[in-house]
DNA sequence: ATTTACCTGACTAAATCAGTCGGGTATAAT
DNA sequence: ATTATACCCGACTGATTTAGTCAGGTAAAT
């Protein structure tokens, strides 16, 4: 498990592709657009997100991607490990063949970790994310509103 | 937040800290042997963990390091962003000056998780994941006991 | 004094990141 | 059939980061 820009590219794509669930197949030109990543760096990204069944392709002018399951199915640790090529490396692989027998106790403390932040984010899934905050821009409109009516006549500025 | 091997090997050394921490100050030699991280590299990480307040340093002859608070007072999350030196980037900074207004919706969404996973990690302190680990070592101790009660005369693998 | 062990900064090979480039191939539209 | 679209693929690259080394400090205990 790692967690570097990389992966959050990939993280945002996979939003902006959910958002857009109900249109036409996705292009990359338009993710890249639209998110400020370069075509060929998502060209990257997708190859591996497909071969790891987060994505189908439309070949063909009007094609594009969407996702390979509902966004609820995928969960953001499959995406962060699909393009995050999860090495692992543990140095002592499994085989615990360290020094003394204490160090495998912290070795193994962290490995313990690891899992829990790999759990945590297998917890989240997309479509939560997006649901979450939609419920806050709701949420926001609906105090904006309240403000709109309570308001005294005109004496906020407009930087607050 | 930024997750790699760097932080992995600042969270096991100041987990080795930890299950030393009623004994005299501990060198890096010790840390460095035990753990397989070499002399230097941990020198590096505790003058950033110094930095941040997690250790306190004992010089001369017999000195070595502390924590510099309760074991339960220190989460991962500010071991992690001590060594990683976090610099966030959020390419547009906070100003949100991205093409469409749809860009900072996913943009947000990010950073929502990005939150989610801090407090996750600062929720996780040094005691607890020791703790935690101490009881598994005791009920795995229990489970060896009780099936040495129970089982028939020799029939085991060593290798099982 | 000497040894211990922290402290600091400069340096480095190797890996990874983020991205480019050039060329494919499948398919829809004309 | 041609053409344009947009996926597909591999090689390449500059910049940064990792995971260290090396050389030389400084504070304190014996």
């Amino acid at each position: 498990m790692k967690l570097t820009a990389k992966g959050r590219y990939a993280v945002t794509a996979m939003l902006d592709l959910a958002v857009h669930e109900h249109e036409d197949p996705i292009s990359l030109a338009d993710i890249s657009e639209r998110q400020g990543i370069s075509l060929s760096y998502l060209e990257q990204l997708f190859a591996k997100l497909r071969r790891n069944h987060l994505v189908a392709s439309v070949r063909g002018p009007g094609g594009g991607y969407r996702l390979a399951k509902a966004a609820s199915e995928i969960c953001v640790a499959e995406i962060i490990d699909s393009v995050d090529e999860n090495v692992d490396a543990t140095r002592c692989g499994g085989r615990s063949d360290c020094q003394h027998g204490e160090i495998c106790l912290t070795h193994e403390l962290w490995t313990d970790l690891s899992e829990q932040i790999h759990q945590f984010l297998s917890s989240i899934d997309l479509a939560s994310i997006i649901a979450k905050r939609e419920i806050q821009q709701i949420a926001a409109r609906q105090d904006a509103m309240c403000e709109e009516l309570v308001r005294l006549p005109a004496h906020r500025s407009v930087m607050e």
